[in-house]
DNA sequence: CCTATCACCTGCAGGC
DNA sequence: TGCCTGCAGGTGATAG
């Protein structure tokens, strides 16, 4: 579900509904939701912390709390729901709550069951623990530069597409902004990295920031069902260029949007507007 | 080290 | 209606 806008739209939503609350109580209803410690040790570790931050790094939601933090990637369908605690809930598809002493609860919400949570020490390098051992640098990490890209791109055999998706590189972009960016860069996304010459990598960066940033600015994506913590769906949609408009005319050109796997992802481009090489 | 593929889960749309 | 297949905004493990 969520790439980095939509994360980022969940971080900012988050810290106004919630502010700072303590935690009284932590159910986990999905064992494996915990990736790096049993849910009996992470529920009774959270006991009593107050939340006092909210924090990002690429796809990942980061709660810094008194003693630990938490880090939960919503992978493709996790969600999260403020509700007070006699509002009834989805039994089914809700794999962890969160009881604050004002009464309200967080719930996460996973369809699919893919999301993660994982429980560190306040104060530990992040970076340097398991859930983030696969990830680069944020797309607004001030020391991601253009030669960066550069020097982790420019040899490998691999296609624009699949380099924009790599989080180990730069992290935040998904699927759809993937597409969204090949478009704006005016390239096919099956090209090679290869064909990038040194200074295309400038405009690579500029123009990923670009749509993240518009992205955030507007508050997400909403294709099909998602819901952002708020509750609301669909009321920040963002316009999509071409992801998700097989058959529908190029916004630029008019040119039938095609729909092709690429890198086993479902890939939209315009086959007119975005060049081969 | 690099790249490709599978595994993890569930629900839904479309074809027959 | 029911069954089957393919597909979904992600990523870690594993096989070459």
């Amino acid at each position: 579900m969520p790439e980095l806008p939509e994360v980022e739209t969940v971080r900012k939503t988050l810290e106004v509904q919630l502010a700072h609350p303590i935690i009284e109580s932590v159910d986990i209803f999905w064992p494996r939701l915990i990736d790096n410690c049993t849910p009996k040790e992470f529920c009774e570790a959270l006991q009593g912390q107050q939340i006092n931050d909210y924090q990002r790094i690429g796809k990942y939601l980061i709660f810094v709390l008194d003693r630990n933090v938490l880090v939960s990637h919503l992978r493709m369908e996790g969600k999260y729901y403020v509700q007070p605690q006699n509002e009834p809930y989805d039994v089914k598809h809700t794999h962890a709550i969160f009881t604050f002493k004002n009464g309200i609860q967080l719930r996460y919400h996973d369809t699919r069951k893919f999301g993660r949570f994982y429980l560190y020490e306040r104060g530990v390098d992040l970076k340097a623990q398991k859930a983030f051992q696969h990830c680069g640098l944020d797309v607004f990490d001030e020391s991601l530069t253009p030669q960066y890209l550069y020097e982790q791109l420019h040899l490998r055999r691999i296609t624009l597409k699949q380099a924009l998706l790599d989080q180990s590189i730069m992290a935040g972009v998904g699927n759809i902004y993937a597409d969204e960016i090949c478009f704006s860069l005016g390239y096919d996304p099956e090209i090679s990295i290869k064909r990038l010459r040194k200074k295309d990598y400038t405009e690579l960066l500029a123009q990923a920031r670009r749509i993240m940033g518009g992205a955030m600015k507007a508050g997400g994506t909403t294709i099909r069902s998602y819901t952002s913590s708020l509750g609301v769906d669909g009321r920040f949609q963002l316009q999509l260029k071409v992801h998700a408009r097989k058959d529908l005319p190029c916004p630029t050109c008019g040119t039938p949007i095609i729909k092709k796997t690429v890198a086993t992802r479902g890939t939209y481009f315009c086959p007119k507007c975005q060049r081969k090489r």
